[in-house]
DNA sequence: ACCTGAACACCGTTCAAGT
DNA sequence: ACCTGAACACCGTTCAAGT
């Protein structure tokens, strides 16, 4: 109370009246309160109630910063896009020159994050959200993360360790491995055999292996 | 009505009493519509409302069959997995001592399913049902599955024609690349570019020619 | 045995009303 | 501008009651 008390005072003396009268920024709030929400349950049991509660507004309130519940679903899967293609160029920049290692590394980091952002993951792939020109943004995110990609095979291609032929379907079968990985990964389908004796690293290095395999040159 | 009369006759006169009252096989009516519900629509939305009432029962009456929604998913994606194992089964048989020709046939038949039945596919791996012994003849058609690409996998190496390595690794691998475009697929994340470009089997191909590369014995 | 109908606690969404 | 509360049509699930 006392706290609040304060920073509006603060205000009152420093600024022009801001716009947020009870939160200081409600749609940023509400994101990550679903975001914790998706991950500590799982997409069907989001519920934009437990969201308001969870922040601590009227149920009512997240209509002002959200058309509906799907645009929201649609927010945090752009998150998780932007997250992806941020690992993506990390994977870039740290193996510089070597498009194998980047590829490597680059699979490794998809593997991990959807390891941490599971439910997120599923909502970005599932196919819960609209594809189409709905929420351009998120079509944006996604194309740019292919983009990067290509970016390693083409420059695998111009070193001549990568073999010739259409990058666009080069880069879908390497992706499609990694991405099966993954998804295999979060939905608990791997093998029982596996799961026991075989850690996440060596999972993930054998696809990428196998995948290198089928892109060398020969 | 006049059809009912005349079956409930039928009935009278040929057998003994049979078992249900209103219905035949409520527990498989009740799957079909559920399948078929399913595809029409999307996961989230499928109610067991909605199913009770395109059977023509209460909405209580799935009760009988299923201890509750979930149960009846797990229903569904039990169809879906035994259609699976089928499909593979099918691929080995008719490329009978040619390991590439099986995988690549394979391939094909099990991305050509999560076409025909895709929300089907997304609720068989997309984590909303527990992977625990909950349902265990669930696991148990994933594994029997899963045993048929292993041996593929097997008599590949044993012909010479497949590179040497743990096959539960190796089957992983290969699983993952087809399930990844798979899913790529029916979530509708495939890039633009490809899918205004390219045919299915040609991304089928493209991607088991990537793995077979992989697979090659050196 | 199998099915129904009322009841309960939850949803998402809309809308008039408050500050 | 931003938020609230009542209201509506939907859920899944339970349970006493009907045949």
């Amino acid at each position: 109370m006392t706290t609040q008390t304060a920073t509006i005072k603060q205000r009152a003396k420093k600024s022009p009246p801001p716009k947020p009268y009870h939160h200081g920024d409600l749609h940023q709030e509400i994101l990550c309160a679903a975001c914790e929400l998706i991950e500590e349950n799982n997409i069907a049991s989001l519920s934009l109630r437990e969201i308001a509660k969870k922040v601590g507004v009227s149920h009512t309130a997240p209509y002002r910063h959200f058309k509906d519940k799907e645009s929201l679903l649609a927010g945090i899967a752009g998150v998780g896009f932007k997250e992806l293609a941020k690992q993506l160029a990390d994977a870039v920049e740290l193996h510089h020159d070597n498009p194998a290692a980047q590829l490597q590394e680059a699979a490794h980091g998809y593997v991990q994050r959807a390891m941490t952002s599971p439910h997120c993951t599923q909502l970005m792939f599932s196919g819960i959200l609209p594809c189409d020109d709905t929420y351009p943004e998120l079509v944006a995110s996604g194309d740019a993360a292919f983009d990067g990609l290509k970016m390693i095979i083409e420059e695998g291609q111009a070193k001549g360790v990568f073999k010739e032929g259409d990058i666009e379907i080069l880069a879908l079968a390497t992706w499609s491995g990694i991405h099966g990985l993954a998804l295999i990964l979060i939905g608990g389908n791997l093998p029982e055999i596996l799961s026991i004796s075989v850690d996440i690293r060596q999972l993930t290095n054998a696809v990428t292996t196998t995948m290198l395999e089928g892109l060398k040159a020969s």
